[in-house]
DNA sequence: CCAAAAGTGTTATGAATACACCCATGG
DNA sequence: CCATGGGTGTATTCATAACACTTTTGG
């Protein structure tokens, strides 16, 4: 391993330099699991591959494959990522690494190393067929019970999970918003993205003030205007700014009670 | 891959349930890489292994090691610190998942995988021999520049300056800093955690009214005081509050005149 | 007495909140 | 004309930054 030569590695000759002995160890197979996100009819929307096989057969899964010999998890995460959206620019949407997964048991076949990646889609394409055997498609985010996907295959809630608490909070200090939104989109549209992951109603007011107030969030489209919902005033439209930090950052309001403790402050 | 039986593994059979041809593919070496922090006479340190073979024979490098076949990334993570930092009491340290790198060449021998972590070590133990042949030393930390420790093997500079980042960012808004400090500390030595770590000078006065503010950072210890480096009053001793989130945050000064691009706000 | 650090107080500035209010559109 | 969402204005509240000042120690 880069970094030392311990004897963890058993069997390992410590002098061994052009090549370790590739087949002396139990191997892992490591693969990504992908967490892609997206807003379809006003709520938020993961996208879910159905298994076919045992083990976990009929559950939903987070799409995912083997990494190849020669490429890195970033490459396999966004070649996955075009494969199971059908998507061709996926060159520019927003891709991530969360974190790896590694319990010696989290697959009952063998060993499975997964890093995890959390993606942001704009505009859902269609359910799609799909490049793979399995059936993918978009289903409703559940949150914190599981909702309409019931519970997944393998760890992939305790992932899901975890994209989520990823995403929202970066919404909070990065302009990452505006990676849910097409091209061009109106400051409710944005709007929506935040009240939409963390699950709450901001003022429309304050949040357009404050989403103004930072430079490079977004840029308006001089003369563009477009109609939300029918009914209403014509919207401006922006596109994103540039900027990719938040400061000062926009902090999601806090969950108010604390369950049994303390008062807050 | 946990998630989807996807032909990205060439020649494994789909239908296969207990477990996979384990040898069909170039095996994949998983590996753990530690960044331990610790703050020794007053200055950021990180805990380093000089190397004695090629590649990169005489380079400083991280800490880490293999995965052993039945235990998971972190805790593989946990016994490397352990080893390397002689210390017993490891189970109580901040130890936490950085990222993982993956590029294929980043070691030239074969294909490691490596999940790195960021470990908080409080009072420096002496620089130690370890348990591994691999010298280990305390090397002040270079931050931007590659500093006293030169540039270390493999990517293991840039795995340090995430690190660096990381923690320096979580101390905005959780009561990480503590993590840094004996387990009887003063509101001085917290502070000072925050100056190393950022960079930075902070306001004694302002800093000391927030850390009080925050329900659950610090807990006083009712009668005890102490003298911190000879000079001045002798301050009162707090304990860790228990509390792990910072609300609202303690966010660090911005690095002032944006280099070559607009005002900021 | 002086330097240094702890600790207290005060003020000014800026940001976030919570509204009230007007504008433009579709029904 | 009314419901709906865009957009503007404003007062209150809260947090921080900046800095003056007192206290307690070692030299």
């Amino acid at each position: 391993m880069p970094g030392t030569d311990t004897p963890a590695a058993p069997s390992a000759p410590a002098h061994a330099t052009p090549a370790y002995d590739k087949h002396a160890y139990e191997p892992f197979a490591v693969t990504v699991d992908l967490a892609v996100f997206t807003i379809r009819s006003g709520t938020l929307h993961i996208l879910l591959v159905e298994r076919g096989q045992e083990p976990y057969a009929g559950r939903w899964a987070l799409p995912g494959g083997f990494l190849r010999p020669d490429e890195s998890a970033e490459a396999a995460a966004r070649r996955e990522l075009a494969e199971e959206t059908g998507l061709d620019d996926v060159a520019g949407l927003h891709l991530e690494q969360l974190r790896t997964y590694s319990d010696p048991r989290r697959d009952p076949r063998m060993r499975v190393v997964s890093v995890a990646f959390a993606a942001l889609v704009p505009d859902a394409p269609q359910a799609h067929g799909g490049g793979d055997a399995a059936r993918a498609a978009w289903i409703p985010y559940g949150g914190e019970d599981t909702g309409a996907h019931g519970p997944l295959a393998f760890d992939h809630d305790r992932i899901l999970a975890d994209a989520h608490e990823r995403i929202g909070g970066k919404l909070e200090y990065t302009c990452l918003a505006t990676a849910f939104c097409p091209p061009e989109f109106t400051l409710g549209e944005l709007r929506h993205v935040y009240e939409v992951v963390w699950g709450t109603e901001l003022d429309p007011a304050n949040f357009r003030r404050k989403v103004l107030a930072t430079p490079g969030f977004v840029a308006q489209i001089p003369g563009a205007s477009r109609l939300t919902g029918g009914r209403g005033k014509p919207a401006a439209l922006y596109r994103g700014g540039g900027a990719d930090s938040l400061h000062p950052p926009l902090l999601r309001p806090a969950p108010e009670p604390a369950p049994t403790e303390g008062t807050r402050r």
